[in-house]
DNA sequence: CGAAATATTGACAATGATCAACTCTTGTGG
DNA sequence: CCACAAGAGTTGATCATTGTCAATATTTCG
């Protein structure tokens, strides 16, 4: 579709030039006042949620292509933190200038509420995982999520993937302990699933691992999605723009 | 604060009157193709996924105020269904009338974001007690997430509220067994945290219940929010009206 | 090379699931 | 108003998945 010159000039330069951030950093804190909303351009971050003990539960992982803090800048609920899986590249909008978007570009506000929304629809995916599905299913499912979303963004050749995270983070996403996670794997690998080393993974047998956990692809697979009305075309072919063409955006 | 003349009439006029729809029936299912958005306006509801082979999981519980069906409705994701827990009364938008709203009255499309936002909060909040909260902690954290919610609304006495849940549902909500809900509720009386009859929960220890599960109501205490902007102050007083004024709007 | 992080494995413990029975409530029809 | 059926709640016994602890590879990287 065809963004207006306005959408685009927006697009353009309403983010500040990309910065690193770091594996291991910090990119946004839970409980900081950080009224900004950031756009990642490259690598990979993960948001997380601690108890006070210090359990980790990670909400999911944040892909080229997605904000970070939206929730938080919009409406001031920090409520947890976001960080760096391996070096990335992130771009940064006031929240200001999001809030704006509302009463200015409302295509573009559109645009923002649907990527909130696809974010809730992995969320409830993931929290079915974690209520009902066992280990094996789970990872099995995090697995074909992530590729999914992977080819979406061709950062998947041939079934595989770098896969920049270590067990005792799948742990954490995962909702397991990191020896359990190691056993489900070698699991995995026995039975011929995937083919994981750490650092990378490969889909052996994509077809099977869907019906073992039941897998459902509409909330990623964007090419799918019953559109019904103009403003809803333009609102995914926009982010669509912004996954495609990085470069130019933000 | 004040809605527009024309904020005012688009809530007054845009709902359908409200429809009962009684206990155990769907108000939305699953994969159908309908695109309204649905506000309950009375009784409890909640929105599910299932499993092949027929596991459930609850993803949450909606109370009157909420909506029901928004990303469905305006992005054709219709990946979740909603039942009512009792009897409801709830009134239907048609997904086109919100979308329109994003180009006719900003603010509101705006609380209509913040409404998702607020709901992916609670879900992450969910996501986290299915990962790594045990079973105990993680009914002690639901039923204060219902309480907060309830008093926000008015809808819990003297720390007790009417509990249209059965166990079988808890244990669904909760990503346990029944026989597992209902052992942990009989702890949580034993320990004096609670008082639970069939149908209905008093709190007892409020404070030490927030120990047990860590709990942050942050996202729900819209009251706390840091509000920077005009726009969002509007935002957060329009759904606050929707809540305590319902049979005016919508 | 050596330290630190990560991965792997075994033994054992614990949380929670399953199975099966039984009780209590509630609502319905006779 | 009672009898009965259906649903909901309760309990015990046993099982299974997953967690914990501890030790040992293996990799990474300065």
């Amino acid at each position: 579709m065809k963004l207006t010159p306005e959408e685009r000039q927006w697009l353009i330069s309403a983010g500040s030039d990309p910065a690193t951030v770091y594996a291991g950093e910090e990119i946004i804190h839970a409980s900081s006042a950080d009224t900004s909303v950031h756009l990642l351009k490259s690598g990979w971050a993960c948001r997380f949620k601690l108890l006070p003990d210090g359990r980790r539960q990670i909400l999911n992982v944040v892909l080229p292509g997605d904000f970070m803090g939206l929730r938080a800048g919009l409406f001031g609920i920090a409520d947890h933190s976001v960080f760096a899986l391996n070096d990335c590249q992130v771009s940064t909008v006031p929240a200001q200038a999001i809030a704006d978007l509302f009463g200015v570009l409302p295509r573009l506000a559109m645009a923002i509420t649907w990527s909130t929304a696809r974010e809730e629809a992995m969320l409830a995916e993931h929290l079915v995982s974690l209520g009902r599905r066992n280990a094996y299913e789970r990872t099995a499912h995090l697995l074909l999520e992530l590729w999914k979303r992977l080819q979406v963004i061709d950062q998947s050749v041939d079934r595989s993937f770098d896969f920049p995270i270590t067990q005792e983070l799948l742990a954490d996403l995962l909702g397991l302990s990191v020896v359990h996670v190691n056993r489900t794997l070698r699991a995995l690998r026995r039975d011929g699933m995937i083919d994981y080393a750490t650092g990378s993974v490969r889909i052996i047998r994509p077809r099977a691992l869907l019906e073992i956990c039941a897998f459902d692809s509409a909330h990623i697979d964007t090419n799918e999605l019953p559109v019904a009305t103009d403003s809803k075309l333009e609102a995914l072919e926009i982010l669509q723009a912004k996954r495609k063409l990085q470069p130019n955006l933000l």
